[in-house]
Order: structure tokens, then sequence, then C-alpha cells
DNA sequence: ATAAACAAGTTTACATTATAAACCAAATTA
DNA sequence: TAATTTGGTTTATAATGTAAACTTGTTTAT
């Protein structure tokens, strides 16, 4: 009845990453950093956390003279999303508008 | 762009309790417990937190001369319930399907 | 009648997770 | 050249989640 939540994804700021990520082609640290509103530091750990996890690819470049990193969502990350959000929706069920 | 979530709602355990809740009147202990697969400790827990914010009451009372522990949403559980759906539907939208 | 097993939870100790403060390096501005 | 800003990372602490151990009482077996 209540699938597992994958526990990677059932994180407010790892799971808006995513959301960013599941739309776009790429986008760097700053720009996810500015829609989050989340701190540096903060970021930076989940970030890392989706990378490990193979949900995300991070590239360290630069930009101008500037370091830039750029997130972009692997195959694997788009899956898990789907499914999260599959399962999520058994949980809202109930109580859907 | 991506709102709050409340953090009482965002846990897999409590989300599953107040789904269930949200669709019947009211269910005991160990109806929940069997229905969301959690240990009891765990799920003592849980429901002392949904109780202490308001979320949902709690009546201890007897089923037979078995101790028998109700859990009945609140007022103020469901619209919290509602507005965690809505909130959470901005951070899904971009991999629904 | 007494012991063993079960039911319904609660408490508590531990592990995991989240978060922010402190830090670092390079670039820009005053 | 000194201070500030940008773009982060590391690390220490706080918050949270979870399961194991415990409690209280009930049912079943001996």
């Amino acid at each position: 009845m209540f699938p597992k939540l994958d526990p990677l994804l059932h994180s407010e700021l790892r799971l808006a990453v995513m959301s960013i990520l599941a739309g776009v082609e790429s986008a760097d640290f700053t720009y996810i950093r500015t829609q989050t509103g989340a701190t540096a530091g903060n970021l930076s750990v989940q970030i890392e956390k989706l990378d490990a996890a193979g949900y995300i690819t991070v590239e360290k470049g630069f930009k101008g003279r500037k370091p830039c990193t750029t997130c972009r969502i692997t195959p694997a990350g788009q899956e898990a999303f789907g499914k999260y959000v599959e399962a999520l929706k058994e949980y809202l069920s109930s109580g859907a508008s």
C-alpha cells in the first residue's frame, strides 16, 4: 500500500535540485542556489550525495575566470525521480484536491 | 518557486499515517501499524509528534480488555495535509508523468 | 495456580541526516 | 594593496529517524 520512498530523494533540498535538473539540460551551482534559496554549504553537501548516488553528474570548470560547477541529471537520476513521483502519489491520494 | 515543505509531514511514516487518517473517520494503532509495516516503537514516536502538533488526536481506551489507541485527524491536520500536497506538486511538476 | 508466550504500546539509546558556521582560494573593487 | 565578493568545501553540531529493550497487562498451556 505504501511503497518505500527513495531516501535520497525524500529530502526537501535534494528533491528541489532534482526537480530543477529534471527540467533542463544542465544547471550550475549558483543558479540552483538562488532558485532553491539554500545555503552554499548545504547545497554542496546535497549535490555531493546526488552525485555519489549516480543521480547527477557534477562538472567543475570555469565561466570566464571564475570557477563554475555544472550539474546534470543522469538517466538513472531521471528514472529514480520518476519512480519517486509515482510512489509519492500513493501517499497523497487520500488528500488530493 | 519551491515552497517550504512542512517538516512534520515530510517524513515517510508520518505522511503514511496522515494519508490513512485523511481517508477514514478513525483508525487504531495496530491497524495503522499493519498498513504501514512500521515497528511499534517508531509508530509510537511519530504518532506522538503528530499529536503534539495538533494534527491528530489520540485516544487511549480498551477493546475488550486490551488497550487500544485510536487516532483521528483534526481539522488542522486536514488542512496541513492539503497544503503539503499542494506544495509538493511544485517539486514534482518537472517529472510528472 | 503458575509459567510461558503474546499483545499493545512506551522509553531510550544509537545511527543517520540536515544544516549552518567557519573556512579557503581566486577574482573584483575601492 | 587592502577590503569585499564570488564560488564554493569542510566540519562541527543540531535535529531526526529507527530499532532494540522494556513495561504492563492478557491469554494459553501445564
